[in-house]
DNA sequence: TCTGGGGTCCTAGGACCC
DNA sequence: TCTGGGGTCCTAGGACCC
C-alpha cells in the first residue's frame, strides 16, 4: 500500500471569494460579508484583515469605520455559497475520490504517493485548477494526520513563497513547524482550553506535544488528547467520506427589531418549523421530538429571559402541520409577557430514518391519514423545488415583510441558483 | 436601533435498577 | 453502632468547530 497524506483544501476568504466571483473590480479591495441580520463580520477580504477588521465584530459599530474605508459590505448570501461550495467539491473529486466534504468552505482529501514532490505537484494543480473553473482561490495543506494537514494549510496560507501549498514531513520538519504555532491556533484547542494551557506555561504545538498523556488528559479530556496525538503523528480522527447521519435539525433567527407580542413570535415559530421540517424531509428523517427556545437580547440592559421546553411527538414524523401544533404549544407555555425578544428557534431531535422504525398497531390503523399527509409534503416540496423556496408556505407564517424578517441590507444575487436573479442583459 | 446560525462530543451528576 | 456496590441511562452544561 501506498503511503498517503491527508490534503486539507480550505478556501480562502471564502464567502468573500464568492461575491467576488461575481464582482471582480472587488478584487484586490477590502471587502467584508456579515451575518445572518447583518449582525457581525464573519469573512474579511486580506485588504480587510489588514485594515485591522476583527472576526465576529460587531458590525453598527463600524459603520463608519467601513464608510471611511470603502469597505464593501454584504450581507450573506448561503443559496450562492453553498452552490458556489458544491462546485468547488466537484473539481476536488476529480484529484481523488476519497473525500471528506468538512465544512462549506474546507474538504479532507486523501492523496497516496511515495513521492512528497509528485504530491506537491498533485496539489498545486488542484489548486491551479479549482481557481480556474470555479474562480475561488484555495490553499493546500499535507500532512500525516488531519490535525497536521490544518497546521500546513494554515503555513500555506500565511507564509510567502508557498504558492498556496505546503507538505510537511518527518519528525525534524514537523518539530520546527509547530514551535512557530501558537498553542491557540491548533485545531481543536479554543479559547478556554488556550487559557488554561497557556496558565501552565504551554504557549506554541510543540510544547503541548511534549507533555505527558496523562497530564493532556486532566486538563483537557479525551478531546485534548486526540489532538495532541494527532500533532504527534498518530491519526486519532476519522475520515468520513460518508457524513454521519444528523442527530438533530436546527432552525432559529434573530429578529430584524424586537418582538414582544405572542402571535409575532408564534409567525416566525412557523416560518423555522416550515424550513426545518423540510431539512428532514430532504434528508428522508423524522424527528421524535421537538424543543422550542425563545431569548431576549444578552447585550441589551433590559430584563433578561431564557425560556425552553421540549416535547415528544406521539410517533416520529416530518409532517410540517404536526411539527407547527407540537412547536406552538411550547411556545405558549414558555412564552413570559412583559419582555423584548430577539430570538426564536425550533430543534428536531430524537431523528430516526423514515421506515427504520418498529411499527406498532396504531401505525396499521393510521397508514392511511400518514399515506395522505406524505404526499401533501411531497406535493408541496416538489412544487417549491421547481418554483423557488416559499412559492408554497403555510399562512402561519403570515404574509409580506414582517418586523421579526432578518435585515439583509446589503444582498447580493443568487447569481448562480435563481433563474429570476440572473441580471438582465441589454 | 444594531452583537449569527447550526452542529457535535464529552463529562459529571442524578435517577434508577438489581 | 449502623446506612452496598456496580451498572446503565438521561440530562444539562461546557467546549469546540465552521
Amino acid at each position: 500500500m501506498e503511503p498517503f497524506f491527508y490534503a486539507m483544501v480550505d478556501c480562502n476568504n471564502f464567502y468573500v471569494s464568492c461575491e467576488r466571483v461575481f464582482a471582480p473590480a472587488l478584487e484586490g479591495r477590502p471587502v467584508v460579508v456579515l451575518s445572518n441580520n447583518d449582525g457581525c463580520v464573519i469573512a474579511r477580504s486580506n485588504e480587510a484583515k489588514a485594515l485591522g477588521i476583527g472576526m465576529g465584530e460587531p458590525a453598527f459599530k463600524r459603520e463608519t469605520f467601513f464608510r471611511s474605508h470603502s469597505v464593501t459590505v454584504f450581507s450573506s448570501n448561503y443559496a450562492l455559497y453553498g452552490d458556489m461550495s458544491s462546485r468547488v467539491q466537484q473539481v476536488l473529486t476529480r484529484f481523488s475520490p476519497e473525500i471528506e466534504h468538512y465544512s462549506i468552505d474546507e474538504s479532507f482529501l486523501i492523496m497516496r504517493s511515495r513521492d512528497p514532490r509528485r504530491l506537491l505537484e498533485q496539489a498545486a494543480e488542484m489548486r491551479r485548477t479549482v481557481y480556474r473553473w470555479t474562480g475561488i482561490p484555495v490553499c493546500v495543506g499535507l500532512a500525516r494526520t488531519k490535525t497536521l494537514a490544518k497546521v500546513a494549510n494554515r503555513i500555506a496560507k500565511k507564509r510567502e513563497g508557498t504558492n498556496g501549498v505546503w507538505l510537511m514531513d518527518g519528525a525534524a520538519q514537523v518539530r520546527d513547524e509547530l514551535a512557530g504555532v501558537p498553542v491557540e491556533d491548533v485545531w481543536g484547542i479554543g479559547r478556554r482550553s488556550a487559557r488554561k494551557l497557556r496558565a501552565c506555561g504551554v504557549r506554541s504545538a510543540l510544547d503541548l506535544t511534549r507533555r505527558t498523556r496523562d497530564w493532556v488528559r486532566e486538563k483537557l479530556t479525551v478531546c485534548g488528547l486526540r489532538t495532541m496525538m494527532e500533532l504527534q503523528g498518530i491519526p486519532c480522527h476519522p475520515f468520513e467520506e460518508q457524513p454521519p447521519a444528523a442527530k438533530s435539525v436546527t432552525c432559529s433567527r434573530s429578529f430584524g427589531t424586537r418582538i414582544t407580542r405572542l402571535d409575532a413570535l408564534e409567525e416566525a415559530l412557523c416560518a423555522y418549523v416550515q424550513r426545518a421540517a423540510e431539512k428532514l424531509r430532504t434528508r428522508d428523517l423524522q424527528a421524535g421530538a421537538v424543543q422550542v427556545f425563545l431569548s431576549t437580547n444578552r447585550f441589551a440592559e433590559d430584563p433578561q429571559y431564557n425560556g425552553s421546553g421540549c416535547l415528544p411527538l406521539d410517533r416520529p414524523t416530518s409532517h410540517t402541520p404536526s411539527l407547527h401544533r407540537k412547536a406552538l404549544s411550547i411556545l405558549r407555555d414558555i412564552y413570559r409577557e412583559g419582555y423584548k425578544y430577539q430570538k426564536v428557534g425550533v430543534l428536531m431531535l430524537d431523528l430516526a430514518e423514515r421506515g427504520q422504525r418498529q411499527l406498532t398497531f396504531d401505525d396499521y390503523r393510521n397508514a392511511p391519514d400518514e399515506t395522505r399527509r406524505d404526499s401533501l409534503m411531497k406535493t408541496l416540496d416538489s412544487v417549491n423545488a421547481r418554483f423557488g423556496r416559499d412559492s408554497l408556505r403555510f399562512g402561519g407564517a403570515g404574509l409580506g415583510r414582517k418586523e421579526w424578517h432578518m435585515r439583509q441590507r446589503r444582498l447580493s444575487r443568487r447569481f448562480t441558483t435563481s433563474w429570476a436573479e440572473i441580471p438582465q442583459v441589454r
